[in-house]
Order: C-alpha cells, then sequence, then structure tokens
DNA sequence: AATATCTGGACAAAACTAGGACAACAACGC
DNA sequence: GCGTTGTTGTCCTAGTTTTGTCCAGATATT
C-alpha cells in the first residue's frame, strides 16, 4: 500500500499546515482560509482534527493564483483553473509585461524527474516537428517559469539541443527543423541574459567562442547561468579572435573568461587561440572553457592551466569562489613557458 | 494532453478585465474608459455584475489604437476600424513619419536628415564603444517605445549597423566593440518578432539567408519588420540550403519567401542556390533578395524572375500586394528554362 | 499554559462603474 | 493676430462589487 502510493502520487500528498504554506506563498493564513470560503480556490485535506492539510500541488496553484492577480486577474476567473491552465495564463500575461520588471523568483525549485523532464522535451520536439514557433516558444516560457533557472537550463535545454543534434544527424529532423529551433533557442536564451536587476557592483565575465568556433548557444546557455548567479555576462557572440578577448577583458576589468568549443573540433585554430590567451592574460585571471570539443584539447588544456570544468555545477561553484577571492588558480608562470 | 487548445492565436472570448487591459497596453484605465465612453472604441462584454470583460482581440486593436494616436492620427479617425484595417493604418503611417514632405528615402545610404536620428545613433555608438550593454539596451528600447517599429528599424537600427560596421572598418571601433554590439542586437531583433500578437490567420513568411551567408541581422531586421504588417514570418536563422528552404515553405504553407545576401559577395554557392529555389518553387511564390550583395548577382536575379526591392519600404509595398493578391510574379516559366 | 488553527462573520480598503467637470491643446474661421 | 470650437487626457463624486484584514469564541497542538 505504502509502497504503491510512493510510487503514483508525487504531488499530491497532503501533509503541510497552513502555516507552511503562507511562508511559502507569501500570502497570509487569513488570506488562503477567505479564498477558500470565497471561491474554493484550494480544498485541503483534513486531518482527524479538521486542520486544513495541503499538497505540493496546491501550493503550486497558489502561488500561480498570486502571480496572476498581480497581473491583474480577478480571482473569480483565475479560482477554478487547473495547474496547467494556470501556468498557461501566468506565462502568458509575464511576457506581456510592458512596465513589470517584476522579478518573481522560483523558489519552488524542485528538480526535474525524468518522467517529467523527457514529457517536457518531448512537447518541445513535437512543436519543433510541426515547426510551431508559437507553441514552442510557449512551452519554453512554462518550463521556464515553473523552473528555476539553471534547472531549466540544465534540464531542459541542454537535452533539448542534443536530443534536436541527433534527430537531425539521424534523419528524424530536418535541416530546417534544427534552424527554426536553433534561431529560436538563440533569441530565447538571449534574453534570458537580461532577467536580472544589475546594480552596476557585479563582477564581469567575458564570454565568447573562439575563432573558427561558430556555435554560440554553449555560450550563451553559460551567460545565462552566470547571470542568475549574481554576474554580469559581457557576451561577445561567436568567432572573436583572441586578441579582441583580451581587449575586451581590460577595457571592462573582467574578473573572469569563459570560451566554448563544440565543432569543429579539431579545428587548427583552437590551439594557437587558447594558448594566445594563456599568455596574454594576467595569471590571476581564471579561462573556463567547456563544450563538446574540450576533450580533445585535454593535454593542451592542462598544460595552459585553463579550467575545465565537468558539469555547469562545477563552473558555478568556481565563480563562485573566484567571485569571493578564494579561487585556486591553475595557471602559474605560464607566460614564460 | 491539451495540445491543440493551446494555439496561440486571438480568441475572441472575453475573459479579461480592465486593469489587465491595462498593464498589457500601457493605456490608463480611465482612458480605456474614456475611449469607450466617446467613440466606442471597444464595446466588451459585461459580468454579471457589470464588470467589463475584455478579449485578446479588444486588446490588440487597443493597443494598436495607441500607436496610431501616438503617429497623429485622431482618434474619431481610427476608433471604429477593424484589426486588419488599424495594422494598414500603423504601418502605413509608420512609413512617413517625421520625414519632411519632399524625401522618404529610408537611409540605406544617407542615413543623417534629422538631428534626433543621429544624436540617438551616437549615443548608441558612444554605448558601444564604452562597452556598456545595459545602456545599449536602455537606449534601443527607449527609442523603440518612441518610435513605431518600422522606422525604429530603417532609421535606427539599419544606420547604426552601417556605422559599426563603417567604425570597425576604419579602426575606430574595435572587433571586440562590433562583436558585443552585434551579439546584442542578434538577441533584441529576435525579440521583436514576438511583440506582435498572432491571430493564426496571418500568412507567413519564410525568411532566411542560403548556405554560405552567415550574417543573420539583415533577415532578422526584416523578420521583425513584416511581423509589424501583419505577417508571420517562419525564421530560419543564417546559412540554410535551397532544399531545406523548400521543404520548410511546403510544410508550413507560406506565401512568400525573402532571403538575404550580405557577405561574402562572391560565394559561388549563391547562383547555385538561388536558380535551385527559383526552379522548385511555384512560380506563385514570390521570393525577395535583399543586402549587400545583391548588386554583385544582379543578371542572375532578374534573369530568374527574382523580386530585388531596393529599399525596406518597397519590400513592405510588394508584401501588401501579396497578401493582397495583387502581386505580379515576375517569374514566369522559369521551370522549363 | 501558551500557541496555533478553526468557523463564521464584520468591516474597511481597493477596484470598478457611471456620469460629469475641467484644463490643455489643436484646428478653424475671422 | 484673436476667439471659438472640438478633441483629449485626467480627475472627481457617488454608489456598487471585490478583496484583504481583523475579531471572537471554540478546539487542537506543543
Amino acid at each position: 500500500m505504502a509502497l504503491l502510493e510512493t510510487i503514483s502520487s508525487i504531488d499530491s500528498a497532503p501533509k503541510h499546515p497552513i502555516r507552511l504554506v503562507a511562508n511559502r506563498t507569501g500570502l497570509t493564513v487569513d488570506l488562503i482560509r477567505a479564498w477558500e470560503k470565497r471561491y474554493s480556490v484550494v480544498e485541503p485535506a483534513r486531518s482527524s482534527t479538521k486542520r486544513r492539510l495541503y499538497s505540493d500541488y496546491d501550493i503550486e496553484r497558489l502561488r500561480l493564483i498570486r502571480i496572476a492577480k498581480q497581473n491583474g486577474r480577478r480571482l473569480a476567473d483565475v479560482a477554478k483553473l487547473s495547474l496547467e491552465a494556470l501556468r498557461d495564463v501566468v506565462s502568458e500575461d509575464s511576457r506581456f509585461e510592458d512596465t513589470g520588471a517584476e522579478n518573481f523568483r522560483p523558489t519552488w525549485a524542485n528538480p526535474l524527474n525524468s518522467n517529467e523532464r523527457n514529457e517536457a522535451i518531448d512537447a518541445l520536439l513535437f512543436a519543433v516537428q510541426m515547426m510551431d514557433q508559437h507553441r514552442f516558444d510557449q512551452l519554453l516560457q512554462q518550463n521556464l517559469t515553473n523552473l528555476a533557472l539553471p534547472i531549466f537550463i540544465q534540464d531542459i535545454i541542454a537535452p533539448l539541443l542534443h536530443v534536436i543534434g541527433e534527430g537531425t544527424r539521424r534523419g528524424d529532423l530536418r535541416i530546417a527543423h534544427e534552424h527554426l529551433a536553433t534561431a529560436h533557442l538563440r533569441t530565447f536564451l538571449g534574453m534570458l541574459r537580461f532577467r536580472e536587476a544589475y546594480t552596476g557592483i557585479e563582477p564581469k565575465i567575458v564570454i565568447t567562442t573562439p575563432t573558427g568556433q561558430l556555435h554560440e548557444l554553449g555560450a550563451l546557455m553559460i551567460a545565462a547561468l552566470v547571470s542568475a548567479d549574481g554576474w554580469l555576462p559581457v557576451y561577445l557572440g561567436p568567432n572573436t579572435p583572441a586578441d579582441e578577448i583580451i581587449a575586451c577583458i581590460k577595457q571592462c576589468g573582467a574578473r573572469a573568461l569563459s570560451v566554448s568549443l563544440t565543432y569543429p573540433a579539431d579545428d587548427p585554430r583552437i590551439p594557437t587561440e587558447l594558448t594566445r590567451l594563456a599568455r596574454h592574460l594576467p595569471v590571476e585571471l581564471p579561462i573556463f572553457v567547456g563544450g563538446a570539443s574540450v576533450a580533445t584539447h585535454h593535454n593542451l588544456i592542462t598544460k595552459l592551466g585553463i579550467d575545465a570544468p565537468e558539469t555547469l555545477d562545477d563552473l558555478r561553484n568556481s565563480l563562485k569562489d573566484v567571485r569571493e577571492h578564494r579561487y585556486m588558480s591553475l595557471r602559474f608562470d605560464n607566460n614564460s613557458a
């Protein structure tokens, strides 16, 4: 019995007292009860002694309803909507936000289980196959509003790119489909950099791709990611010569550099450019590389003392160290080598 | 799965309260009511308690009317127009805005007539030199809200790109500066495509760049431009093979194609790809080319019967003809040639 | 015993409606 | 030039609906 429940029921276990719900949603206890009384917004289970017991599902709905209200919706209109419908409404509204700049944080940062993730990615893939850009965009928005940004990038965007690449290689998708998706993601990821409000005191990180590397989606993912961690990405796009990267770092006083290597892996310019970067940048300025082609240049990278974090989380941790002046540079005295 | 019902289209279900409409349109609540009182600009449905309930259709009309007013139209003149008519009016206006009576040449070659425009572009250029992305973005947003979209693109973006290109060539700007600006504009222009709400009945136009052509900003400008004129751009990004373009047009039933040629002008693949397009696409489907490299291939283009509008305005006019089934194809019987 | 939650209701702030007033401004006739 | 007229955005009042907060007595939890 208990076994079956743990498998089938994920969200709907009624466990949380009203106080906790209030804390998580930002609503007051009174208000939650009032909403229930008037519109049956949520109908929580009860304990044996009549205490309300809310499920995760309920909490999520309340959060969304609060946002919907803030966007100008009336309670009666959204009270009875399902979770899915609410998500549609909220993401639809927040896209048009004119004056807004309201950034609500997805405190609800549950990592996805593999089922949900596959479902989300399948839906996105289907939209690409149908060439339905608006559906595609809508799904992206939805996933973004439901997930914290790092999770969104790591669990949705990165796998999606991989699946699309594979699908195109195998012939399940046409090149046209891949282009459509890539072009859209290019815009979407580019926007993510600007979700955070900048105070002007954030440390800067230059993000780009060296000469010959034309794929920029990896770099953009990193830009979006670090901007959520309080960095100000200076994004230069793909195909930037080493000298220009160096000049940019100097002009804007960046504290770190991230370059992305994907394709082609055997471009002879990669070693040249990387070496040039390592030689001309101060030792205390960390250089991070990432992407599919890193493995090819593993030897050179370790020799130059360039940091090649294996996962996005590793990168984030290293950057945290950089910001707190705890980062140990791997590069020592390369200049004289 | 609720896939079918979420196709993003304007539905006329009256569900939105006035506050939400105000948020989305940028109008005040009072003003919306005043317009209704005086000219019946919109006649929203009412709830059981007399609250106004607006449809998506109403919201879109209000947004357009706001722009029309900003362009100098009188409320009485536009109050009763349909959505389609409003779009025509707005895009019509934006063509003649603030240029004197004599000259509405849209500034490809000689951008600088107006002081304001110069000032705006100088400010943008300065932000690029300072590598101040947020200032850059802020200025773009500011200009965009002050101007109608077509004007913004023709009078600000296009000259700006030109000036940046020149500046980099002459050495006033570094490549890094150009990259920063290009990367940002790539995102910014990509977003513009989604400012319009779609009803699902707009004619589609495929926009891309042929194999070998990696610069996409021109194509993106066109995508943003035509979306304001009531088209739904299917944007494929740069470097798309002719066969894929053809497949895409077939799958999504596009009514037109626009390809952008900038650099390199002498790529041998350009003639091949263009010929392929002209041969395999139905005669009644117009093909538009634009960009700096058009001159190089002038002979081929005329021979193939491809339309090469000289200005963005010409393109917009031709597209208007296409939409109203008045367009005279330049292509006749190329298939047998 | 102190704290939290429940039910039911009261109450006030906020939002919406209808109608109208008013100043700023443009257009027009003279 | 001047005055008149019409347009337009904003604001005001008074009445209604919606919504957030608070209270009181009873029950439950710690």
